[in-house]
DNA sequence: TTGTATGCGTTATCAT
DNA sequence: ATGATAACGCATACAA
């Protein structure tokens, strides 16, 4: 089949084919142009010659890659796998490749690596949450290519966005626990700085408490790491506090196994003593204890309607620039008596 | 600083800096070759016009891309969005980007796309596993680029490999569940078609009993998909054998949380009715109850190796061509009584 | 439907 | 240290 050891091109091709390098290549990208004849004579040349090409002349000369970047803080945090997952298997589905960049919450590195992306000449642009230095806002308006941003929707409504109503989602949670008898809350964020989700999730839990009277303390909320043993140290902490709290409410799931992990360590039921409620679910609801409260993020949907939007857009078709997905609020099991009101039932003293 | 709307290129450099062409050129790839002064003139150029290089057209006259290929089976299996959150950053760090493809397990997406990261002129590949349609290594021979097979070595080490041995690693854990007591096992397994990791686990499972005279029969093995729910419909399966068994292995970290979860939702304690084996644990060791039996994998350090080696290559140096690295047996917590023992002491009649 | 000729934006070779 | 210029491999406007 591959006829020698040298690379090659597409003059091979057509000398091969016995055609010319116009039609050689009209059969590579335009095949309801050339008569089938002469198409099977191309075909069986490149077959012949193991013929492969090159994607960076094909860039430089039609001024589209058939590449689209993607910018993320991290792939170790599952809801970030989903969603790039689902991107990246909707846009192949299309004969397009993702270029994936992330920043780990860096934003010197986030303006970098988008800068890198653009340089590699991406047809397009998907980039998380609406949190950006000025640098990269000028980047994006800049390159005039489409670009979307995921996962948050931005106040102003200035931006194509698909994504989810973090802050709400939050205080519906809030609300719920609140309902069953929570008054003792406690919150286990990831950090705020540079990341609008950690912090409309923050608000979100502040705002339905205050509605309900309830104000959140400082010494409640602890800001850490997406990692299991942050939030078990995280929870250790909060665990101390007294009147101690009922409920802890994470603002993901890898913060939420940890803090249930730690809880059962230190001998609390959950959600008996602490109930403790998980966000960005994919797994953690399917494996939690009954009696646990989460919100079921769409994950793989965002991915999806990511790719969508910027195939549209790639097309020339017009899309809706904007598409808020809905969230689902999960309890998971019968919980039997509230915890807080079981927890207040055999209340002891405060110490 | 953007002086206007079209696209700056290098020649735009050049006149606006007062250099030719071929100096604008080595002022960006090659600084040290120019004069300071120079230099400077090009660089202040490069700021006012906003200028981007084109990687297309770098690509194109250089022969390189500075761009890395990956082809995973997925990204939402945290072990592989954990080894290429390693290798992005790894690579990042010298200028590299990375290019993901996933092929979902599936043989003849592999093969798409594989092809269409050579095409898109990735400078190296890394590749999931040893299991490869016959095409993929024509592809690979005829490349002539860098490429290296991750998380497995082959047999008969032809292919440059940086992984583990995971069917030892399994073996392991088999031969310390037996040592503990356990004599009822039972397997939940991701599907061995097209995966050499699933098969070699399994292997070491079977070949690991086998050598303490137990023979794994047909209906203790369930391959699945790798999900909670899949796990979780598994162990359903399982608990419903006579004998039970006393001891689940599972083939990664996602069966082992469903298979957890399903067994507490059966009212069995775990470990004390049923011990639970995990596989590959990033988070599940840290969350898991005690007693808990795992294998620690080295994710992060099988992306970074994987891109030290790329890069090594890329640079014309030598690199070892074959990298095995340990992985750790992990029993979380003491556990009192061996599982199986205690669950033998209060046996009951097989019905 | 097919062929001819030009240009895409950069690197690299050769002078100077 | 810098400048002129020829590739790089393909797409495409235009001609036939």
């Amino acid at each position: 089949m591959a006829r020698d050891t040298e690379k090659a091109t597409l003059v091979d091709v057509a000398r091969v084919a016995g055609v010319s390098l116009a039609t050689a290549s009209r059969a590579m990208s335009t095949p309801q142009l050339v008569r089938p004849a002469t198409l099977a004579k191309v075909l069986k040349a490149v077959q012949w010659l193991g013929y492969l090409p090159d994607g960076a002349a094909r860039a430089l000369a039609s001024r589209r890659s058939r590449t689209v970047g993607a910018v993320v803080p991290t792939l170790d945090n599952p809801i970030f796998a989903s969603s790039t997952q689902a991107l990246q298997r909707e846009l192949g589905e299309s004969g397009y490749q993702l270029l994936i960049a992330s920043h780990e919450y860096d934003a010197g590195r986030e303006l970098a690596v988008t800068q890198a992306l653009l340089e590699r000449g991406v047809d397009a642009l998907a980039l998380v949450g609406t949190d950006h230095v000025p640098a990269v806002w000028t980047l994006l308006a800049g390159c005039r290519r489409p670009y979307v941003l995921t996962w948050s929707l931005d106040e102003g409504g200035h931006h194509p966005g698909i994504g989810i109503d973090n802050r709400e989602a939050m205080a519906r949670v809030a609300r719920h626990l609140h309902d069953i008898g929570h008054r003792e809350f406690a919150v286990i964020s990831g950090h705020t700085a540079h990341n609008d989700r950690a912090r409309a999730r923050l608000a979100g839990v502040r705002a339905a408490l205050l509605g309900r009277g309830i104000e959140l303390a400082a010494s409640r909320v602890v800001e850490t790491d997406y990692s299991v043993e942050a939030a078990r140290t995280a929870l250790r902490a909060l665990a101390r506090l007294r009147p101690r709290p009922t409920a802890i409410v994470c603002g993901n799931d890898v913060l939420a196994q940890g803090a249930m992990a730690e809880a059962h360590a230190l001998g609390l039921a959950v959600p008996a003593d602490l109930s403790v409620t998980g966000f960005d679910d994919l797994a953690l609801v399917a494996s939690a204890p009954p009696g646990l409260t989460s919100v079921r993020i769409p994950a793989a949907e965002i991915g999806q309607r990511t790719a969508r939007y910027l195939l549209a857009r790639l097309a020339g078709v017009a899309a809706p620039d904007r598409t808020e997905l809905p969230v689902e609020l999960v309890v998971r099991g019968s919980t039997g008596p509230p915890p807080a009101a079981a927890s207040r039932a055999r209340a002891r003293p405060p110490r």
